[in-house]
DNA sequence: AATTAGACCAACCGCAGGCGG
DNA sequence: GCCGCCTGCGGTTGGTCTAAT
C-alpha cells in the first residue's frame, strides 16, 4: 500500500502512490521493448509519471517474470534465517538464494518475525538454525560463493581459464542442500585445500573473514551476534515461530524438544518442519496456481506430534 | 458493532558505488 | 580528481487487513 494517497504526485510532477494497471502495463511494454534497464528513460519514452527509480522497485518487486507470490515456505524461512545468521541484513544477496523472492519480501519477513521475536524475549533464530549457523561458521563456509562463481562464469564468457571446480563456487543453498542431506546432524567434512571431494566432502577456500564478535549494542537495532546469543538456549524457547505468528491456545510450552511437523494448507498431509521437500531445492517447491493468490490464507500450521 | 493491536506489504527515502565525460 | 547521472541496496514509513477484545 502507498505511504500517500493514491495520485499524489511529488516534486517535478511525478507521480508517487501506488500504481495502477495502465502505469504496469506501460512499463511491462517498456520493458518488454527495450529490456531492464535504464530506467530513467522510461518515463521519457512513455506516458508514465514515474521517476526511474520507482520503475525500478515496481519491476523488481511485482511486474518481472518468474515471481512467486505464495507464502514463504518452512524450507524457504530456514533458508532466510540461516542466510540471514551467516550474512546479515543483506536482503539482495539472500534473495538470489531464494529464486522468485524479492528482497523486499525478505526483508519485510524478516522485520516482523523479529520483532514478533522480540517482543516474546526469544533469539532471532530456533535453537536448531543457530547451531547450523555456527558450525557453518565454524567451518569457513564462503556465504559469497555465488559472487564468486558468477566472476567464474564471467572468465569463462571472457575465454579466462575457470577457477578450480570447489564446493564453495556453488551458491550457499546448495551447501545447505547437502548439509541437509546428510541430516543436518552429521557435520559434513569441510577442507581448506582443494583434494577431491567425494560426496559429503565439501572443499571450502578463499574464505572471507568471519564477523568479529561484536557487543549487542554496536549492532544495528534489527542485527544480531549469534556468536553472544548461541549455545545458552532455554528449553522453553524451543518452539517454533509459526506458534508465535499465529499463537493456538492449546499451544504449550514443554520441557523437552517437540518434532515439528507442518500441515500443507489444505490439511493434506502432514510433513517434517525441516527438510520439507525431499531435497531443499526451493525451485522444487511449485509455483502458485496461475490467478490464485495464496498471500492471504494460506498459513503453515505447525503442530506437535 | 466498535475498537484496538499486530501482521503484512507496497513504496518512498537516503546513501553509496560504478561509470562516463 | 571532480562532477553528474544512473542504479542498487537497506532502512523506514504508513495504509490495509484480520483477529482479538
Amino acid at each position: 500500500m502507498a505511504r500517500s494517497g493514491g495520485g499524489m504526485e511529488g516534486s517535478g510532477g511525478l507521480k508517487k502512490g501506488p500504481w495502477t494497471q495502465a502505469e504496469d502495463k506501460l512499463l511491462r511494454d517498456h520493458v518488454r521493448r527495450h529490456g531492464e534497464g535504464n530506467w530513467n528513460a522510461v518515463r521519457r519514452e512513455t506516458r508514465l509519471q514515474r521517476c526511474g527509480k520507482s520503475c525500478r522497485l515496481r519491476w523488481a518487486n511485482h511486474l518481472r517474470p518468474n515471481l512467486r507470490k505464495c507464502p514463504f515456505s518452512p524450507e524457504e524461512e530456514r533458508q532466510i534465517l540461516l542466510l540471514h545468521g551467516l550474512i546479515g541484513n543483506k536482503w539482495a544477496r539472500i534473495s538470489k538464494h531464494l529464486s522468485g523472492r524479492t528482497d523486499n519480501e525478505i526483508k519485510n519477513y524478516w522485520n516482523t518475525r523479529f520483532k514478533r521475536r522480540q517482543r516474546a524475549g526469544l533469539p532471532p533464530y530456533p535453537p536448531d538454525v543457530e547451531r547450523q549457523i555456527k558450525l557453518l561458521r565454524a567451518q569457513n563456509v564462503n556465504p559469497f560463493a555465488d559472487a564468486d562463481a558468477d566472476a567464474a562464469h564471467a572468465n569463462a564468457s571472457a575465454g579466462l581459464p575457470a577457477p578450480p571446480l570447489l564446493y564453495d563456487n556453488y551458491p550457499l543453498l546448495n551447501q545447505m542442500q547437502v548439509f541437509h542431506h546428510l541430516g543436518g546432524s552429521q557435520q559434513p567434512s569441510f577442507h581448506q585445500d582443494g583434494s577431491a571431494a567425494a560426496f559429503g566432502d565439501i572443499v571450502s577456500s578463499r574464505l572471507p573473514p568471519l564477523p568479529t564478535a561484536r557487543t549487542q549494542a554496536e549492532l544495528h537495532s534489527n542485527q544480531f551476534d549469534t556468536s553472544i546469543s548461541g549455545g545458552l538456549v532455554d528449553q522453553s524457547m524451543l518452539i517454533g515461530d509459526e506458534h508465535l505468528l499465529r499463537p493456538n491456545p492449546s499451544m504449550v510450552k514443554v520441557s523437552s524438544m517437540p518434532a515439528l511437523s507442518y500441515r500443507e494448507p489444505d490439511g493434506s498431509r502432514m510433513l517434517p518442519a525441516h527438510g520439507a521437500g525431499s531435497d531443499g531445492d526451493v525451485s522444487s517447491l511449485g509455483q502458485c496456481p496461475p490467478g490464485q493468490d495464496l498471500h492471504r490464507g494460506a498459513t503453515w500450521d505447525f503442530t506437535f506430534e
